[in-house]
DNA sequence: AGGCTAATGTCAGCTACTGACAGTTGACAA
DNA sequence: TTGTCAACTGTCAGTAGCTGACATTAGCCT
C-alpha cells in the first residue's frame, strides 16, 4: 500500500511468502517427526531432508532444535498476553488472569490451525511433557512469561514489582497452578481444547481454598472459606 | 571382616575413598571454572584436565555437563525432604512446608562445606540463575521435587493426589513462591544463608494475602483478610 | 604372588551447532 | 529486459557434548 518502508523486505513479496512457507514446513515436519519417533531420535538432518533444505538452512530459521519445538507455543502465549492486556482495568488481578486464560483457550484453536493441525499440537504438547530436556525448556519459557505477566499485573494495580512482592507472588502461584493443570491434561485421555479449558478453570477455582490451613473434615471446598493464621 | 557381602566394594576401602575424592574434585573444579569463566565457555576437557583425569572418566561420574552443576543442589534438596518428613503429623500443610524450609536453611551450610566452600555454592547458585540452559534444568529438577513434596503432603493428610487437587495446587503455589524468593535473593547483594532464609520467610508469609481479590487501598496486609468470590 | 574385577584411558564416531565463503534467486531501477 | 544489489541458501570444515568398544591399570582378596 502506501507504506514506503524500504527497510528489509516488503510484507507481501514472493520472497516473504516463500520464507513463511519454508518456516511452516519446517515446523510441521519437525513436530511430525518428533511425535512419531521421539524428539531425541529425530535428527536435524531428517527434518531438513523432509523439507528438502540443507541443515544449515534449518539453523537459519531456528537457532536450535528446541526453538522449532516451541514455535507454536509462542503463538499461544502471545495470544494469552493480548487477552490479558485487553481485560478491563478495574478488574482485580486473579479474575483478570483467569478470564484471560479462559478467553484465550476459546480462540487459540483457530490460530494454531493456520500452521499445523490441532491434533498435532496436542500430541506435541504431550511429547514435550514426556521429554525431560523439553520439560526443562518449557518451564524456562514459562518463567519468562511469568515475569511479563507480573509486570502487567503490577502496572494494572499501579505497583512496582521490586517493591511490592504481591504481583510476583500471585503470578508465581497462578502459573504454578497453570502448569499442574497442563500436566494433568497431558496425562489424561481427552485431547480436546475444551478439556484443557475445563481443567484450567477447575484448578484455578481451587487456588483459594487450597491455601487454607485446615483441610481436614471438609469436602472439596468451593467458594466460602475461612482462613486461619499460620502459627510462628 | 565379618561382612561377607561380596557385591561391589566395601564401604571403607581405599578404592571407595579414591572415588569419592575424584568425584568431589570434579565437582569443585567444575564449579570453580563455571563461576570464573562461565558455564558454556568451560569445556569438559578443561574440567577433566584440572583434575587430571580423562574426559571419559568425567562422563563416568556425571552423565552430562548439567549433572555436575547440580551435584551440591542434590544434597540440599535431600536435606529439605528429610526435614519435611520429620515434621509432626498433626501440623497443617503450609506451616509444615514453611517449617521444613526454614529449618533446612539453618543446617544446610555445614552439609555443603564438606564438599565445597560455601561461597562457591553461593556463586554457583547465581551462575545458574544467569545461564538460560541451567535455569531450565533447575526448574525441571524443582518440578520433580514438587511431585515428591505433593505426595508427602497428600500422605500426611490422608489424601490421593490424583483425586484431590489440593496437595498439588498448594505445592505448586508454594514452590512458585520459593522460586521467586530464590531468584530475588540471587539478584540481591547479600550472599549469606541468612539472607535467603529471610527472603524465603517473608515471601511465604505473603502467599495468603497475595491471592486476595482486592489489593487496593491497603498497606501490605499481614494476616486478616476478606476474600471476595470471583465472578463467572 | 597372582588372579579377579572395578576404574580408567584411548580411540573412533555420532549429533548439535557455528563460521566462512560461494552460488542462487527475488526485488527493483534504468 | 536487463543488470545490480541484497537476501537467501548450500557446502565445507570445525568444535563440543556425549557414547560404545576395547585395552590397560590398579585396588582387592585368597
Amino acid at each position: 500500500m502506501a507504506d514506503p518502508t524500504p527497510q528489509t523486505t516488503p510484507p507481501g513479496g514472493l520472497r516473504e511468502r516463500k520464507k513463511q512457507r519454508t518456516r511452516d514446513a519446517l515446523i510441521r515436519a519437525a513436530l511430525e517427526l518428533f511425535t512419531e519417533q521421539g524428539y531425541e531420535a529425530t535428527t536435524i538432518d531428517e527434518i531438513a531432508e523432509a523439507v528438502d533444505v540443507s541443515q544449515r538452512t534449518f539453523f537459519r530459521y531456528f537457532s536450535n532444535k528446541q526453538e522449532v519445538t516451541f514455535a507454536v507455543q509462542d503463538m499461544v502465549e502471545a495470544r494469552f498476553l493480548e487477552e490479558l492486556r485487553a481485560r478491563p482495568a478495574d478488574e482485580p488481578p486473579l479474575p483478570a488472569l483467569r478470564g484471560a486464560v479462559l478467553t484465550a483457550w476459546d480462540e487459540i484453536g483457530n490460530a494454531i490451525a493456520s500452521v499445523i493441525p490441532v491434533d498435532l499440537y496436542m500430541r506435541t504438547f504431550q511429547m514435550i511433557e514426556s521429554t525431560p530436556a523439553l520439560v526443562a525448556a518449557h518451564l524456562r519459557r514459562f518463567t519468562e512469561l511469568e515475569e511479563q505477566i507480573a509486570q502487567l499485573i503490577a502496572r494494572r494495580e499501579g505497583l512496582d514489582v521490586d517493591v511490592d512482592p504481591r504481583p510476583r507472588v500471585l503470578v508465581a502461584a497462578f502459573s504454578g497452578v497453570m502448569r499442574v493443570a497442563g500436566k494433568v491434561w497431558g496425562e489424561g485421555h481427552d485431547c480436546s481444547v475444551a478439556a484443557i479449558r475445563e481443567v484450567t478453570q477447575s484448578y484455578l477455582d481451587h487456588i483459594g481454598p487450597a491455601i487454607e490451613t485446615d483441610w481436614r473434615g471438609k469436602g472439596t471446598p468451593r467458594a466460602g472459606h475461612e482462613h486461619a493464621r499460620d502459627q510462628a
